[in-house]
DNA sequence: CTAAATAATGTACACGTGTACATTTTGATG
DNA sequence: CATCAAAATGTACACGTGTACATTATTTAG
């Protein structure tokens, strides 16, 4: 029951040269006569031989794999961290291994068993936090961790995650400059790391002024949420004029909801702040004023600890930057 | 330059088993004692040791890699795909491999010589046409291929396409129901099978009834073209007041560009159909009634073919429905 | 042309696993 | 306890590749 594939020793035989050479000829650096690579690479082409990199990578340290764990992938923000993501491991001649965390608390420990059945070189985890056991399994198989906006402290891993400690003073102070009296703060129920630590900030920020903030949050890090925080938001007690969302597409929730249901004008009635920008922010329908991280330097800080010989862990925190568009009504400084 | 990884043998030793008990306690079915099996478990365990699939799949047949070949992977409709693709897959038991093939036209080739490389049992092609060659190539090498929404016939490849044929003839229809009298054809100018497919049934339909049809092309399948589209169709000639969009995001731009820049309103002035559903198509301020594809069906066809031994290819036509929402006048009945 | 140096090829083994086959242990039956 | 069947374990090899080492062919230096 052996599956039918394309051998070196196949090519061998076509090519009439020993097994070894065509093992040399895709190997840069080995040696190898001109003529011969020439036969190679032509029954090569003929046979459609490409190199098995799985057997390659049993005989070599590398496996040329890099494993993404990620939930909700279709979301905007996650899909273009994945997209990003993708291109520049690509780049390195890595290949990667989606693996879809839906749900499931346990399935990052999963996945993570799944990066080492595959002796992925470096697992990415984009979503929930796994615990030190699997952590420490991935390690004695050398593979290194990276987690992307979890605040969990994990040993030799690299911790990326945006400055949102900057974020609620940077958020408010927009909100203020635009005039807002009555700020709210609008967030999911989720206990994730990052929007936690922008919620925390925020409110820091504020009560630091000695400004109120009304904080309100529902469900999961959804547009529906948004819409759900929006109805409050504004059908009960006194109506903001200022909020910062945590997230996009709660901000993309709020608008919609304060303006078919509540007749709001944004910005005039309302200025709103969201976290990602994602595409659908720069859309004519919202042009969401937000912040946004530079996906590509932490795809690239990612890639370039991958290849790093060094086994050390580390944090990187990542600027974010406001992105100034139409839902302030005058534009901060 | 070995790389550090715990293997079955180590495992062995620390249990005082031999190395084939390890793999036996592994491998379902095999006959191990029940001692023997709680001692490897519990060694394993300690160690943290996982089955190297690389080194199993190239004894057994299947390597439980499946590629999943995109561009524009950060696209809603595309990272939606995804999504539930990689669901499916790993439901089973399988991982997947993503390839991005952005941009370059070599990169479908590109992507699935990787694939090839990989040893993958399956890959799905999303986006990008593959040539005759590359396609033979998997086949030698016992990869068994997918095309999705590819008009081109490959030998022996699974395709599957939605019924981009009977989509023309159900949005003129809804347009006509909602009343539309100046009808309109929004399409970007990509040379993408599905997107002309749908297109061509439209004016057919249309012909086929002697209802004139504007059809407006520009740039890539985005939202920005969508603002392009609608621009020029709103701005020149006798305004629509029907248009189909042979994709969501450029309704998007459509209904956008309508409402802000020509102060449309919608379904009022305008009705609009799109095409993918979209997450945006619901959201409060689209409400756009659109063509919607059983993406779970689709990637459950895909798993089940992947796992068939058989060797023909075949071709799989998936219906598609019309999601009513807001952007028609009438709903049509 | 010979000797030495270099390049090219061949041989043998290793990587981590699964399995056919042979062997040993266990358990059941008389 | 003896006999036999079944279960468990061990041995040996295979999967497809890379590489250290030995060997042979080719080039260079003298």
């Amino acid at each position: 029951m052996k599956r039918n594939q394309v051998t070196a020793q196949d090519v061998a035989r076509h090519a009439g040269v020993s097994r070894v050479s065509v093992s040399r000829t895709f190997t840069p650096g080995a040696s190898v006569s001109a003529k011969t690579r020439e036969l190679v690479l032509k029954s090569a082409a003929e046979l459609g031989y490409q190199v098995n990199h799985l057997a390659r990578s049993l005989h070599s340290a590398n496996s040329g794999i890099v494993a993404l764990i990620a939930s909700e992938v279709e979301t905007p923000h996650r899909a273009e961290m994945l997209s990003v993501m993708t291109e520049v491991f690509q780049s390195a001649g890595k290949v990667t291994l989606l693996i879809n965390t839906n749900g499931s608390d346990a399935s990052v420990k999963d996945a993570l068993m799944q990066a080492i059945r595959f002796r992925t070189e470096t697992a990415v985890v984009l979503s929930g936090t796994p615990d030190q056991s699997i952590a420490e399994a991935c390690q004695s198989n050398g593979i290194k961790l990276v987690l992307i906006n979890r605040a969990d402290e994990i040993e030799n891993a690299l911790h990326i995650l945006p400055d949102n400690d900057s974020v609620g003073e940077i958020a408010l102070n927009a909100l203020l400059n635009a005039g807002c009296e009555t700020i709210a703060l609008a967030n999911s129920d989720t206990q994730t790391a990052s929007i936690l630590a922008r919620e925390r900030s925020f409110l820091k920020a504020a009560q630091a002024r000695g400004i109120a903030v009304r904080r309100c949050t529902s469900g999961l890090t959804t547009y529906e949420s948004g819409l759900e925080i929006g109805t409050d938001l504004f059908s009960r007690g006194t109506r903001p004029d200022g909020v910062f969302c945590t997230t996009d597409l709660i901000a993309c929730g709020v608008m919609d909801v304060a303006r078919q249901r509540f007749g709001l004008q944004i910005p005039q009635d309302l200025s709103v702040i969201g976290f990602d920008d994602i595409a659908q922010a720069g859309w004519e329908a919202y042009q969401l004023t937000t912040f946004r991280q530079p996906i590509e330097k932490i795809s690239q800080a990612c890639l370039d600890w991958s290849l790093e010989s060094g086994e050390e862990g580390g944090k990187i925190i990542i600027p974010v930057r406001l992105v100034l568009r139409e839902s302030l009504r005058r534009p901060a400084l």
